[in-house]
DNA sequence: ATCTTATATGATAGAAATATCATATGATAT
DNA sequence: ATATCATATGATATTTCTATCATATAAGAT
């Protein structure tokens, strides 16, 4: 480990959220506004640009102002090879695992 | 991604806790039974207990008994390259990035 | 200039995660 | 058989995270 706890835990803990990690899931179809985020989702403003925040803060997710809007776009040469070799870790190690709220 | 939301988020949360990743941290050097991880992080032994039945449900470390001991191993495959990614990432986009908590 | 639309920010109540406490179980030693 | 050591489990007070609310800023549109 290379980086500080903390570190560690702001970036682990920015995609053990459900909302956030919606909005990943949706970025990787394409580049979305803020308003368009909230439309797919269903998700209210606010929530969307605190956790898009978030997201940006770790480099998850890039952001380019067009006018009044803000587009933001997934990091997909970090997230993409993350998620393929988490699904493949709980393919072969958790598959059983069911998730009770901690 | 391929599996349930609830599923990555019971994953990356499991990551997101400063005790769990010093215990990761520390299985990196070696097997260690839960007095000898109490002992080399100064943490309680419950707590130690508790943290190290979710890192093996998510299948992050491993556990063998012998006797009374119970020796915990980490899932090298897994952990290895997941930990090497994201200093990559880190090193590219979060140089910078200070956590403040939350 | 003023109104509307798009997005961001700060504060906080409520929800969820965590460490700790009390106790249980299981293994070995005496 | 019982005392001790190693580990696990359940309950809960406390800490931490989250969504929401109120409001701000900034860019067009009228």
């Amino acid at each position: 480990m290379k980086h500080s706890l903390d570190t560690y835990q702001l970036f682990f803990g920015s995609l053990s959220n459900p909302n956030r990690l919606q909005i990943i899931n949706l970025l990787r179809k394409g580049k979305r506004n803020v308003t368009e985020i909230c439309q797919d989702t269903g998700f209210e403003q606010t929530m969307v640009s605190h956790n898009l925040k978030r997201l940006e803060t770790c480099g998850m997710v890039f952001a380019t102002k067009v006018g009044k809007y803000k587009y933001y776009a997934l990091n997909k040469k970090t997230i993409r090879p993350l998620m393929k070799m988490i699904d493949e870790h709980m393919h072969e190690y958790c598959e059983h695992v069911v998730h009770k709220k901690n």
